[in-house]
DNA sequence: AATTTGCGCAAGCAAATGCTTGCGCAAATA
DNA sequence: TATTTGCGCAAGCATTTGCTTGCGCAAATT
């Protein structure tokens, strides 16, 4: 068992990530999950498979239910791979600032030239 | 045209995913990505094609060459998702980590008991 | 003990995904 | 001008995905 799952896969899917969202706060247990969506029980209890197969979800049974609890640690995965681009992409709107603050100085007048400026953001 | 996709179904490829780190430094056209694949360049061109209309990418035509250009901006829709847990995961970190104290202050001697410390983390 | 409730298993199916190969065009090179 | 190069378009195909419905079991309720 435990096939290993993707978790950028497992999140790819709009509802799955609603069922995130759901449980991210309170435990709930799958017909009270599948309650929200419009979309068989048995759709949901896949979905809800998938997650738990890539460790977003950990499953407590108890009695005949089954409560299911986000497991936030496996997002680290996500979080690494999206922020290691935070640096570019503020690098590239400060560019972008640049550029614009150039434009206006420009348009407004052709003296006080600002260079460089607008680092702050 | 712009058939608006999901980013987050966009970067669950794993092929896509490294497409995106290739051309996060400099730009690339398509056969210089292509080449970083075993998978023919259609297939490249195909995923190249889903990461522009979803705004990830950015082709710049030159002469025959397309060149990609990674466009940030985009991934911010996904660290936004990704962030919104991580007071939630650092929470419950805490959380095991006051388990944890106490498991072992319990067990090194039954006094001294340490209660909700090791709340720094 | 009989019924209800929670949920997994499995089959079946349409649509989406990922890939390939072959064709053709327009820009660059010879 | 003839050939090469970069790349899109389109058809075809095997998997995968997401969903449904029906069955059945075991825990809870009556």
């Amino acid at each position: 068992m435990e096939i290993r799952r993707d978790v950028f896969q497992a999140i790819a899917d709009p509802t799955r990530r609603e069922i995130i969202d759901l449980v991210a706060h309170k435990s709930l247990n799958l017909n009270s999950i599948a309650e929200n969506f419009d979309v068989s029980r048995q759709a949901i209890s896949l979905h809800i498979k998938i997650l738990t197969e890539c460790g977003l979800l950990v499953i407590r049974q108890q009695g005949r239910e089954r409560y299911c609890e986000a497991q936030f640690k496996k997002l680290h995965e996500v979080s690494e791979w999206v922020e290691k681009y935070r640096v570019l992409w503020n690098k590239r709107l400060d560019k972008m600032d640049g550029l614009l603050n150039e434009l206006q100085a420009g348009n407004k007048k052709r003296n006080k030239k600002q260079h460089g400026l607008n680092k702050n953001r």
